[in-house]
Order: structure tokens, then C-alpha cells, then sequence
DNA sequence: ATTGCAGATTAGGAAAATCTTAAGATTTCG
DNA sequence: CGAAATCTTAAGATTTTCCTAATCTGCAAT
């Protein structure tokens, strides 16, 4: 199953909310609405991700998120209502990795915690027997997420860091088209997009021109009209 | 039937429309003019979707949202008047889904819900009985939504976005017959529509030519004069 | 059969979406 | 700091799709 992920809010509505799209991803979810609850289970189980509420009323999320770090060092993302610059810096070097600022966008939270636990298990192999598998092979090509190297027929396509994220998405739902706006959302969770914005399009045209190097056909990058890009299944 | 919804707004006409037009789509509505007498329902019926006004007489209507959320995971999505941004993301991070300003037209209202619907329907798929698949089949075609793909006899059909949205309407309402109003509503829910366009016309003529390629009695797309147009169930 | 009207058929131009390029901005790294 | 790599922006070219409008066809009621 999903990793295990452990949620610290005490505002019902947010803990149930947070769960509810991380089980949806099939994550398994541990929820307490207090510091204190939590504790057992951070003692107690092999979590994977820990998102702790800096405002709890029984302690500071911040000194839950030191006694994490005392004996684990998964990823923490804190979320926290307050937009304080000063917060957001106190939580990181308190050995949070992440943080999200309420009210934040559902999906938006979920694609921070996968990137959080991708970076994660690519130095924890050990705890990656659950893990999207590090490494994507589709007709000829040959991705690997940990060393972020590509091959395409045995050759080797030298990507950069957004062309590599475009592929690498386009890959993990190959089949289905995406369209650029998903594609601007998976990458830069928070930017603006508008549709004005035609850098999508410029990277996918430089993947398009690396991949022709090494294939006579480089349809494989799909165009879809209207919708968006696919890679076929 | 149809997934339940529930539907509370003080504005009787407001839940009155809402009402009749989720009920042409064939939803089962659950509809109350006030919260408290919402709440029995909330705790009896097994809903799939909720749409929750934010002004309502006897309570918060975000209130009565974070009490569906103690219990249950499925969309909410709220009506506010307010155009107030505060307001719109408090309810988002209260555990609303979504949210719709007043005024709002009906069919856009419509198409967000079947939005909501459908990815709660795909992470819940116990719940999915109902749900609008995203690969739809019938006698000898194949859509899928998500890849956008169209076989007709194992034949691809090569369809542009609008003539794959008009072929997947009449498919979802296959049997009943759809005017060439209706279909122009659901593909451009805000532009404007008069009879002296005729493009749903010129679209449903490129499907049945490029239909027309792989079958030998293209009447796939029935013509019923003065009213519209089906596919046979 | 005639007539009126709804839909069908075309084709060409308009509009929209994507592609291509290149220059300038930014980031990275030695 | 400076050079190289990478990213973003923007403008124009290209491609695809859509819409308009004029004409044609055929249903259906009289």
C-alpha cells in the first residue's frame, strides 16, 4: 500500500480534509486532532511524512516537529495560518522540510507531498519498497528518477531539470492526455498560469528536438488539439 | 438513478433552480430552504454531493459544512453572494470543494457539480455505481474521456475536441434526444445562442462523415426533425 | 403536389492553439 | 565574479479547428 503519512491539525475540518485527498492517492493516513495523540503513533509506527499544524493547543507544532527530528529524519511539511516570512524560516531550520500556508489549495498540498516523499525515498531506498518505482520504462525509453538519467533506443538524451519533470509526468499517466496548465501545475505548484504563458510548449518543444536526435519518429510526444499532450499507452 | 445531492439555500428560487435543473439531469435532490432541517437528512441519506449556500437564516452555512465534514468525504460545494475573496477561500479550507457566486448560471453550476462528482466517484469507486465512466461504449464505439481516444468497430475515429464533446454528450444521454440548443449549452456554457447558428449542425455533419468512413449505415446520429438529435439506447 | 421550414452540405475565411525562434533574464557552478 | 547552462518571454509563423453564410435537400402538413 500508499506510504504512511502522519496529520497533526487540530481544526477537524482540515485534518479530515487533508486526509481525504491523501487517501485518495491511496496513501494510508495516521490523523490526530492534538500533539499529544500523535505521539504514540510517532513512536510507534514507520511513517513515511509527517504534516504538522504549527498552531496546536496542547504544544507548539514546531517543538513536535524538533521531537520528530530526535529520532526520524522523513520529510515534515508544516502547514501554518500565519503568512509570516520569520514562521516560515523558524519551521524550516527547525527541520521541516516543506511548508504550506493556509488556505491552500487541496491538490495543490498533495503534489508537495509527493514531492517530498520522491526526494525522500530516492536517499531511503531501503524505505522505498513502496514507492512509485524510481525507474519508468516505456517503447525504448528508459527513465530513472533517482539519477535522473534517460535513455531513449540505448542512448543516452541529456535533459534538463523541467524537461525531465515534463516527461517524467507525461510517462507516469501515459495514456491520458494532460494539458499544459496540469503540466504548469505539477511543476510550479503555485505560480500563476495563465494562458499567455507559453513555456510548457517551449519545453516540450526541446524534449521533442533532444528525442528526434535518436528516433526517426518523434511522435511521441502527442499533440492533442484543444486538450493537451499524451504519451501512447 | 442519479447520485443523491443536497441542495440548501434560504433563496427558494435560487434551490428551487438548482433543483430543477440538477433533476434534468437525472441527480435524485434532497433540497431545504434551512440548515437545521438539512441536518436529519445529512445524518439519514447517503449523499454523493452537497451544495451549501454560505447566508443561510438559522446557521453559518460553513458551519453546516464543517458538520458534513465530521462524517462524511464527499463534494461540498458552496453559494455565496459575497464576491469576497476572504470568504471564497475560508470555505475552500473549511472543507468545500468548490465554490459558486451568486449569480451564477445554471448550466455552468451543472457542469461543476458532474466535475466534482466524477473525481470523487473515481478515488470512491464503491461509490462509483453510478458514476460517469470515463471510457463510455456502445454498440461498436468506444470513447475514452481520458485519453481521448473514439474506436468505431475497431476502427480509430480521429475526432477534434468539440466533435468528441458532442459524440460523448449525446452518448451519456443516449436514447433521449438532444436539441442542437442543449448541446451548444454544454460545450459553451456561457457564450450566447441563436437558431442562425448552425454550428452544432456543421459539427454533427464532420462526426457522421468521419463515422460514415467505418460504418456502413452511418444513422448512428438519428436526426429527430423539430427537436434534436439521438443515438439509439 | 405545393410550400414552408428545419436541417444538410459546402467552402472559404476567421479564430484559436500550437510551434518556432531568438533574445534577454536568471540560475548554477567553478 | 564570470561563464555556461537553463529558463522565460514575446513575436511571428504555422497548423488545426471553428464559424459563417449561401445554397441545397427533403420532411411534413395542407
Amino acid at each position: 500500500m500508499g506510504s504512511k503519512i502522519l496529520v497533526v491539525d487540530d481544526e477537524h475540518e482540515i485534518a479530515d480534509l487533508v486526509e481525504v485527498y491523501l487517501q485518495s492517492e491511496n496513501f494510508t493516513v495516521y490523523k490526530f486532532y492534538g500533539a499529544l495523540e500523535a505521539l504514540q503513533c510517532i513512536e510507534t509506527t514507520e511513517l513515511d511524512l509527517a504534516i504538522l499544524d504549527i498552531m496546536l493547543p496542547d504544544m507548539n507544532g514546531l517543538t513536535l516537529c524538533q521531537k520528530i527530528r530526535e529520532h526520524h529524519h522523513y520529510p515534515i511539511i508544516m502547514l501554518t495560518a500565519k503568512d509570516e516570512e520569520t514562521d516560515k524560516i523558524t519551521g524550516l531550520t527547525l527541520g521541516a522540510d516543506d511548508y504550506i500556508t493556509k488556505p491552500f489549495r487541496p491538490l495543490e498540498m498533495v503534489a508537495r507531498v509527493k514531492a517530498q516523499l520522491r526526494r525522500y525515498k530516492m536517499y531511503n531506498p531501503n524505505r522505498a519498497e513502496d514507492a512509485v518505482s524510481p525507474v519508468i520504462v516505456h517503447s525504448g525509453l528508459v527513465m530513472n528518477v533517482d539519477t535522473h538519467e534517460c535513455l531513449l533506443n540505448e542512448k543516452s538524451l541529456m535533459l534538463t531539470k523541467t524537461e525531465f519533470s515534463i516527461l517524467r509526468i507525461l510517462l507516469e499517466k501515459k495514456g491520458s492526455v494532460v494539458s499544459a496548465e496540469e503540466l504548469f501545475h505539477e511543476i510550479w505548484q503555485d505560480e500563476y498560469y495563465s494562458k499567455s504563458n507559453n513555456t510548457i510548449t517551449v519545453h516540450i518543444r526541446h524534449l521533442r528536438e533532444k528525442m528526434s536526435d535518436t528516433v526517426d519518429h518523434p511522435k511521441y510526444i502527442k499533440t492533442i488539439w484543444g486538450v493537451g499532450y499524451k504519451i501512447e499507452a
